[in-house]
DNA sequence: GTTTTCTATAGGATATCCCTATATGTTATA
DNA sequence: TATAACATATAGGGATATCCTATAGAAAAC
């Protein structure tokens, strides 16, 4: 019979036995009565069909087959420990490895609040961040190799819950040389849609933009596209038309504030994005989850309003 | 709780489910049943207090902490092998170790007829060589750190067996000199005792020398001693009297032949020592015992007469 | 809609674990 | 030599673990 049926208190008792000398001060050292360290012994060594002790009337000498796996057992109890290790880490908050995906028109502007704080309050967790877009994140979140995903609601995936983090206000990107850089107020209704710049398809920001002014939801087509927000800014710099920027990219890009204005959308709507934080349902570090949240939104600019509680699905 | 209560089963077990992502397929590969294995999960969790696997309805999905808890089962399972690997070599002959003391006065003359066909034989086997007096070494082998003693019969010690090997007969050895150095022959009983030089108290090999002229026991005061045999040929050699050597120290010495004569004594006796191989009763290696008794009954030379089957005690 | 596939649960037989009490044999001490 | 002190082994019994078959329930495949 093999190895592969003993236990670590096996191996632990056989060390014992070994280190003492003897059953009786074994069994004291492993917390059990002597009869059952006796009775375990000649389970042990009927189960490997070696004698590992010589019993000689009163004392027991390890045979040179116990010394052995009394040595192999030595090792392996230190790897146990690791075991023990990686449990109790687990029961520690946000340590570990923690794999987070954010839409791509976030990331760049959120994690730069974020990432100091989370380094200086909880260093023993190893964060992992991928930006991609939002069908993929959710994908990747749902096939189980991202543990988090922050972007933009509704998401609405069966399986994943969402957890409201805050709601990025959308600023109107303008060249100063535009028509709406004037001092006089712009509203949602009066964007045309012609001169406005998207970024490609795919990401949430188009669609949202969109969303404000839907009567042109379908005349985007031969509108120009853009592959990262930055471009896209670089665009409207350049007199290619203007955008919606989500308020936390807008922050301090002083290097082109000379040639580009951003201006609040005239309406009683706040016009803007929800972010939301999204996990498995089935997620098991729940913990992990609200201390992340609760430290995004403690780190956030006055430039969003965070969202205190509310959790969807 | 800790790791300590698992077993390397549940090991086995948790890293077949994560390298399978099923509880199915893990329960084929481990051969048990499917509910076995899931209670096994489950029992392994609550054990450890921390949630291993995401159960996603139809998908199980590896938790970091699983993860991390499986990379480290696999590292362990490997050193599990190493115990197997010492269990397996135990049950195969004369391998491992084996710690064998011999008497000083036969160590350096048998040993190289049989290191030679034991290195060859069993290259497996580590043998430790130590060389003592008789004494010494009954207390390390019922003392537990010698396995085997090679010595001159009787020991007759409890709790310790004897097993005859060879009988060692004794040569005359006499400087060429001397009056015995003669062609005539010399008998037992002419062997006065004045002339007589031997090893310092403690060697067998002196008591057996002068049990042999037993009337003479009491008169081996202020007799010369000397602390090896080669000190003591060396002294013959110079016409410090005689000595009786074993018969294997007596093999191919051809330096010292031109000073030195060695003669049978005569008498109906056969002159000599009874070699036998002694082990702790309990001593569970017995099959070792036996292919070490016989290898060496193998290797020795014409000059000894080798003993069968006898056994002492 | 039915079948297949996968996990979880229920019930039950057997084995394991660990206890107390006690037998047995050894060593130390009077 | 008797007695006490100590160590291991055995017996008996209760709690628990292990592993099985049968079955439920839910999702996926056809």
């Amino acid at each position: 019979m093999s190895a592969k049926n003993l236990s670590f208190r096996d191996l632990q008792c056989l060390v014992a036995i070994c280190d003492s000398g003897s059953i009786s001060k074994a069994a004291d050292a492993c917390a059990i009565s002597q009869p059952s360290l006796s009775e375990r012994l000649k389970r042990i060594e009927s189960q490997l069909g070696v004698e590992l002790f010589e019993r000689n009337k009163r004392s027991l000498l390890p045979s040179s087959t116990g010394e052995a796996l009394a040595a192999k057992a030595r090792e392996l109890l230190v790897g146990v420990g690791a075991i023990d290790e990686v449990v109790a880490a687990a029961h520690k908050p946000l340590s570990g490895t923690l794999r987070v995906g954010v839409i791509s028109t976030l990331g760049p502007y959120l994690m730069p609040y974020i990432l100091p704080q989370l380094r200086k309050q909880y260093p023993e967790l190893e964060l992992i961040i991928h930006e991609d877009l939002t069908d993929a994140l959710i994908t990747e979140l749902t096939g189980g190799s991202l543990d988090i995903v922050i972007a933009a609601a509704p998401l609405e995936v069966p399986g994943v819950r969402e957890i409201g983090l805050f709601h990025e206000p959308f600023f109107l990107a303008v060249s100063k040389l535009h028509k709406f850089a004037g001092p006089h107020s712009t509203a949602a209704a009066d964007l045309d849609g012609k001169d406005m710049v998207l970024l490609e398809d795919g990401h949430c920001l188009s669609d949202q933009a969109l969303d404000i002014c839907p009567a042109k939801r379908r005349t985007n087509k031969n509108r120009l596209h853009s592959m990262s927000l930055e471009t896209l800014r670089h665009m409207v710099a350049a007199g290619a038309g203007y955008t919606l920027l989500p308020s936390l990219s807008v922050g301090n890009k002083p290097s082109l504030s000379k040639l580009i204005s951003y201006k609040k959308l005239d309406g009683k709507r706040q016009y803007g994005r929800q972010i939301v934080l999204a996990h498995r349902s089935s997620f098991a570090r729940k913990t992990d989850v609200h201390l992340f949240s609760q430290l995004i939104r403690d780190c956030l600019p006055d430039s969003v309003e965070t969202i205190l509680t509310s959790t969807r699905h």
